[in-house]
DNA sequence: GTGTTTACATACGGTAATGTATGTATACAC
DNA sequence: GTGTATACATACATTACCGTATGTAAACAC
């Protein structure tokens, strides 16, 4: 084989972390071989080990293509847009985050391998710790808007904004995991939507 | 090394479930090897494949110290006991899982292992089942019991037991996820009883 | 007390995965 | 158009792990 143009090279390693996104998804990531990834790219191993230095920085590489943009999802729907009720902003992003799990085959097998195909060792404590934070973050742009929605007297005297941030937060992490493992669709995928209205029904009382 | 008393032979079975629970915990399920199981529980590999055929049997029989009694606890604390008001009934069997992985050190490890030290591959169908299962018969019981609340007036009329159950179901699994991951325990640790007082406050009302 | 089975330890064979070292042809800089 | 860095493929060395086969001593049945 010859040498490529560099836009030929990017071309490899985006095809390079597509096939480890499909393998991982059936293999999961630690019975993964280097090999298999090859395989599933049409490359060799000498490819793989050309753009990364390991499994690890591909896996890194793949799970960076859905956390940043969730990111910016939940920042544009949650913050920026003032305009309409913060109730309803809640719902969206919850709503917005499901559709795209079924819109985008990327998106929900990515989801997948980190939630369910993917082993938190101490060589993942990074990725570990950087889950956390998105949490964290998650919860506080839930509850500044919560609050938001208490100031204009959406809420039920008795809600705190920080406890329903919470609740939500979780409900939602709940229902993600769910989502995933209910591969039939009956149980979670189907309903999921439902769920996210009957939920914020129960904080509107 | 010579013939043990069936016992003894008990003994080692047992012990080799400890030492693969430990081995789990920090490599995870899919790097620790047969070898490091054996080192930890002291014997060699021969007396592992004595006791079991593979990796996954011992998996098992971890698995099932843990998910049997969850099972015989949430039928004693949600359905037999009729005499306390439902509500409470359902808040004390979340309290009560969390207690639980409180006080013991095995259910946590195991827990931690199935949630974030474990790959649910083809191989471990299974279990992914299993766990779908359980998670209905949980919501289920949360149903009856939610309807039995509605029966006694306890709830708010345009709530829904079934709503409620999943709601709640779906809280509690994320509060786990998050309890497990949060090793440091100033998120959710801490604070885990006093969410679930919170979202049960939520469904008074 | 002898034979048989049990509960392991030890030894072996084979495969498979990793990382690196090396080879090579071509794109690109000049 | 020539040299050099690039983008890989190929080859190699090493380690690791699995499953099984075999060895063995003591428990237990009789």
């Amino acid at each position: 084989m010859a040498r490529k143009t560099k836009e030929d090279a990017e071309l490899t390693r985006k095809s390079i972390i597509i096939a480890a996104r499909e393998v991982f998804l059936i293999r999961g990531v630690s019975r993964t071989t280097m090999e298999q990834i090859a395989t599933q790219a049409g490359v060799t191993r000498g490819a793989i080990y050309w753009h990364f230095r390991n499994k690890t920085e591909i896996f890194q590489a793949m799970r960076e293509q859905v956390f940043l943009p969730l990111i910016d999802r939940m920042d544009d729907t949650l913050l920026v847009d003032n305009s309409k009720n913060p109730l309803v902003r809640i719902e969206n992003f919850l709503c917005g985050t499901i559709q795209l799990l079924n819109n985008s085959l990327e998106t929900r097998q990515i989801y997948e391998i980190m939630m369910i195909k993917c082993e938190y060792v101490i060589e993942f404590s990074v990725v570990l710790q950087e889950i956390l934070l998105t949490c964290s973050g998650i919860e506080e742009k839930l509850r500044f808007t919560y609050e938001k929605a208490k100031e204009q007297g959406l809420l039920h005297p008795s809600h705190e904004p920080a406890q329903l941030a919470i609740d939500t937060q979780l409900f939602f992490i709940g229902l993600l995991h769910m989502w995933v493992k209910d591969s039939d669709g009956n149980h979670f995928r189907n309903r999921a939507i439902k769920l996210i209205k009957a939920h914020m029904r129960l904080i509107i009382r």
